[in-house]
DNA sequence: ACTGAAACCGGTACACC
DNA sequence: GGTGTACCGGTTTCAGT
């Protein structure tokens, strides 16, 4: 299920997550190889949904001021698909970056980004609380990001 | 601080966070520009550091098995100086892709990436537990991820 | 699957407004 | 701060192995 990725394949992907802007010689020199089978490979990737996407990672503290919060979840009842309405509707919330079920002391972990304490009173308020079946919730204010990697560990 | 960013700036940076690989042609004709402005701003935002970097994202179910846990950690004694010296060391942590201070009922957060519950057992025992100035560890696995956006949400 | 070369097209530089 | 043109370099294609 994981294996049709040679070596080459992990190396590239690697490469590719730490900048995606390295040349394709760049990445054949390193791999002892010329461009072209670097460049069928990173194609196959692309199409074969290895790579999801290519994104410009934004320094935020430099492009406005906000706050991140983690939010802690329980449901009042665990029923399937009162879960699913709940994801449903959590996902449409651009305040919510990260949102994952987790097993625990509560059902669900969401990571905030907003503007300031202000917004997230009112993003509390007039969002989180108006979800329907909501047991306890409890945050956590970020006061300082010490790493926060968008590369997936590959190897 | 945040001021030298337009609005066009921003119309940028929102397109190249969510497709990098955008051509500077396709993103002048959005916003009814030539190619030169919008390359001229973009190497400022690169220049300047409002752009971190470029990365390509990995979907990383199909690359390989792999388990996502948040730990939630609290220290002892809460001196400065250990504070440091505990996030210095997280810090170096391959499996720690996520490392935060926060306010609240414990004093990290912590997002962890391992191969299984085997590797996080191990990651928990010989790293984690032997930190100096540990108090609890608490741990939430995550059964399924709803989102996880790399985009900071702009506007 | 990889090499090497040729064609194509987007990034880059520049002269001008 | 913007346009339009021209050049350069990386991507993309392809014939050959």
């Amino acid at each position: 299920m994981y294996s049709d990725l040679d070596d080459t394949d992990r190396a590239i992907l690697k490469i590719l997550e730490n900048d995606s802007k390295t040349i394709a010689k760049t990445i054949a020199e390193q791999l002892g190889l010329t461009k072209t089978p670097v460049y069928e490979r990173i194609k196959r990737l692309e199409q074969e949904g290895f790579i999801k996407k290519y994104a410009a990672i934004i320094n935020k503290e430099k492009v406005e001021s906000s706050i991140t919060v983690f939010s802690f979840i329980s449901l009042e009842v665990q029923k399937g698909a009162m879960m699913d309405d709940f994801l449903e509707l959590v996902n449409q919330f651009p305040e919510v970056v990260e949102c994952f079920v987790v097993g625990g002391e509560f059902d669900f972990l969401l990571k905030v980004i907003v503007k300031n304490l202000d917004a997230y009173y009112t993003f509390a308020k007039t969002k989180i609380a108006s979800l329907p079946n909501i047991g306890a919730v409890k945050s956590a204010f970020v006061l300082k990001e010490v790493k926060d990697e968008i590369a997936f560990p590959l190897l």
